[in-house]
RNA sequence: GAGCCCAUAGCUCAGUCGGUUAGAGCGCCAGGUUGUGGCCCUGGAGGCCGUGGGUUCAAUUCCCAUUGGGCUCCCCA
């Protein structure tokens, strides 16, 4: 263990045989439901600007003031990124998708990076899906988008989630709730935990979802948004509601939903899981219309999720949903001598053209070993080639499962396996 | 940034009240079957007992530090 010169950093990990299976079928469920949805693949770069993400997280959120990964080359300021909106915001806009017309549909997959303290459920290199609707104002598209994120949980199985539902409001709402929470919390300071009052000035709304015991009661009493919204907003939230219960998705509104980043507005939602620890949160996410303007476009409305993928498996592990099995060869191709290896290997890109998967001994072992091989990697089908069968051109094909042999030319092999 | 826990074979873990060559199960390799997997039997490889220092005649064991890992708070995915 200690002659093992080179580790991976702190929070990243390795995924290995064994375990990317699961991750492949998840990428397959993404992938097919977003192909139902109608949405498009979009890949951004790893590294973006520092500024991009500064400007477009916000200053003052956690990830840009104590998460980032950064480092500079000359004039140029990289950073890993931390999430994906603010990258598919910029490319939306450096690439005047806007030009394209109608509503941008766009979906991702990838690697994130945040310089956390790891534990469970938290990576510093952790993996999120997400899908963004650029260009579009109604309710109609955060509740696709809420429905586009829950039907990926339905089709995996996972069913025990609950949907906190918000509306942050409008810039001038949220200002306005900002004041009435510092006047509500200002006389309760002494009563507030440290972290909560530090925040009373920067933030006083993450008040709100606060874990500390302390705050509980406090917040118990606390002015609601709800009360803040403006008309228009209040309306977009209530067409939000309606549809989620004809789709009957079910949700629960949470006044305290508080959403970290800076860029959402109106609404707001998160997906949490009881499997999860105390990391719950599966995926959230909401309406940002001020965003892409912020990052130098048009004035555009866009509403988006995104879901971890490491607290996904999580849950599918508490759960025991396997989405699959690893799968063996079709056919192990068992030689002995060189002749009939050399043969094996002439053979194979013929199978694999009628799409069977095959495979055989590199080393040149003994029988036995490479009957434990084929076994091990679970071959349906062992094809025992020596002297004698290149000879008679007559080979033996076992059934690994059924432990049944039979004697068949060359050229039925196929034939066979395909047709068993 | 703060707190708690852990560290012995590839994996999961025993163990030494401080005392010669450190163990098991599984896994791996080989033999039993000179051409046949899974079950069984036999054998083998594989550990500076995380690292550094201290106490001691003697440390894998006790003490300190350090590194790595896990969990929790904060916050998020």
């Amino acid at each position: 263990m200690s002659k093992t010169a080179y580790t991976t950093h702190h929070g990243m990990t390795d995924l290995l045989p064994g375990e990317i299976e699961q991750w492949q079928a998840l990428e397959a469920i993404i992938h097919e439901t977003a192909r139902l949805f109608h949405f498009q693949e979009i890949r951004t770069p790893v590294l973006e600007q520092t500024e991009l993400i500064a400007r477009g997280v916000g200053q003052l959120t956690d990830i840009v003031s104590k998460e980032m990964f950064t480092f500079d080359r000359g004039e140029d300021h990289y950073v890993l990124r931390p999430e994906g909106t603010a990258p598919v915001a910029r490319a939306y806009v450096q690439h005047h998708l806007a030009q394209r017309g109608g509503t941008q549909r766009l979906y991702y997959i990838g690697p994130f990076f945040r310089a956390e303290r790891p534990q469970k459920g938290r990576q510093r290199q952790f993996h999120q899906f997400g899908a963004e609707l650029v260009g579009a104002r109604g309710s109609i598209a955060d509740v696709e988008i809420i429905a586009f994120m829950t039907r990926i949980y339905r089709q995996i199985g996972i069913t025990n989630t609950t949907l906190k539902l918000n509306s942050v409001g409008e810039p001038e709402s949220r200002e306005a709730y900002r004041k009435a929470l510092r006047d509500y919390f200002k006389p309760l300071a002494g009563q507030l935990s440290e972290v909560s009052r530090n925040r009373l000035d920067t933030n006083p709304m993450r008040i709100l979802d606060s874990k500390e015991e302390q705050d509980q009661p406090l917040k118990a009493g606390a002015p609601v948004i709800t009360d803040f919204l403006s008309a228009a907003s209040r309306k977009h939230f209530e067409s939000v509601r309606d549809l989620l219960d004809k789709l009957r998705i079910p949700y629960d509104v949470d006044p305290f939903l508080v959403r970290g980043l800076d860029y959402y507005t109106e609404t707001a939602f998160e997906l949490t899981s009881p499997d999860l620890g105390s990391q719950d949160a599966l995926g959230g996410g909401g309406r940002y219309d001020l965003l892409i303007e912020e990052v130098g476009g048009p004035p555009t409305p866009a509403v988006g999720f995104a879901c971890g993928i490491e607290r996904l498996m999580i849950a599918c592990e508490a759960l025991g949903l396997k989405l699959a099995d690893p799968s063996g060869p079709d056919i192990y191709f068992v030689t002995r001598g060189e002749e009939a290896a050399r043969w094996a290997l002439e053979k194979m890109p013929d199978l694999r053209n009628s799409g069977l998967v095959c495979t055989m001994d590199y080393s040149g072992r003994s029988l036995k070993a490479q009957m434990k091989d084929a076994n091990r990697q679970q071959a349906r089908f062992a094809v025992i080639i020596g002297e004698q069968e290149l000879n008679d051109n007559m080979f033996t094909l076992r059934d690994m499962e059924k432990s049944e042999e039979s004697l068949i030319s060359g050229s039925e092999i196929t034939e066979r396996v395909l047709s068993s």
